[in-house]
DNA sequence: CCTCATCTTGTACGTATGTACAAGTACGAT
DNA sequence: ATCGTACTTGTACATACGTACAAGATGAGG
């Protein structure tokens, strides 16, 4: 009668991740204020308790989505320096850019909601700046540090934007603004 | 032995905008995702009830505090507007003027938060937008739609790097990248 | 084979939450 | 003065939450 199901098999490294990953999404639909134990524990389709034991507080956890979230930024961001220096026309590239990073709005949504949370939450300022310092580092050698701060203001701005307003953007403006605060 | 405490003095109005102000500084402290009936109740000083019988949803209560958020930077814009008119150098005054914005965080925290919960929920949107189109409203006519749309895009970008590195911003820089942009 | 550290899982507990509501109070209209 | 509506307030309740934990399962090393 008491049949025992058995446990599924071990693999803590990709549990690890899979409540990172599972994490982001929820903190992407819910936010981080609305982000629990259950909810991850839920998409990642493992029990509770794993959520506890691989992260001991409900910080570490949203922490860990956080940051899996910047990381994956930042490995789309090599894709960016590359096809930045192949381009002809840099603005109008990263214009481009802009405009296919900005398809996936629920992936824009959490980098924001990092933002935000990295303004209350001091423990979350290193993942955000590694986030927001990404672009700038791309751009500083070809345009100056400046100008490179400049334009990554400017984009974080349109796109900003665009996910409130829920608009596509304007390319061939934006292309223009870019080059305009190129030295 | 059962004393009867008497009720407070009645006026709906100012308990209605109390448990809004007090709506919108919990937001700005916990973010709209920890934002509570009872939290918000207790910064109004005002007992529980009194949020649900002014607000029958507590999404009504955090939409309540938004706008009101947005409501008060609406008119910081109406002394936004009359200074940039009468000030001989604009790019060098609206960095001035965004430097004092940055100096009450709190502020300007929320601003972003409501960006952030409008990205997410569409019946926040057009609160959002109020805010959003204020500054670009002001721009327009002086630089032109275009223009005032990409300096307020930098501005926003610059204001959101200052919340996350907690940083002062570079106000020559600015300006200088404010004037390029104008036409 | 046994052992034991590591991992898994279900359950438990105290607390906080959104919302409902009944009982009471104030006050303008009559 | 009374009446009725609008407002006030404390309490109640079902649910969801963060976290703790005990009991089991697994598999590498002896």
């Amino acid at each position: 009668m008491t049949e025992r199901r058995t446990q599924r098999a071990r693999d803590p490294q990709a549990r690890r991740s899979a409540l990172a990953v599972a994490s982001m999404e929820v903190i992407a639909e819910a936010g981080v204020g609305r982000t629990t134990h259950r909810a991850v524990a839920a998409r990642a389709g493992l029990p509770l308790g794993a959520t506890t034991y691989y992260f001991p507080t409900l910080d570490d956890l949203i922490a860990a989505g956080l940051r899996h979230a910047a990381d994956q930024l930042r490995t789309d961001l090599d894709e960016w320096a590359q096809r930045l220096a192949d381009a002809p026309d840099m603005p109008a590239e990263l214009t481009t850019l802009t405009e296919e990073y900005l398809a996936d709005r629920q992936q824009v949504r959490i980098e924001y909601e990092l933002c935000v949370a990295a303004a209350r939450d001091a423990a979350l300022r290193p993942i955000a700046e590694t986030w927001m310092d990404g672009l700038p580092d791309i751009l500083a050698p070809s345009v100056g540090a400046a100008a490179a701060r400049d334009i990554c203001a400017l984009l974080d701005g349109i796109i900003l934007r665009a996910l409130v307003t829920e608009t596509d953007l304007d390319a061939t403006g934006l292309t223009d603004a870019i080059r305009r605060l190129i030295p």
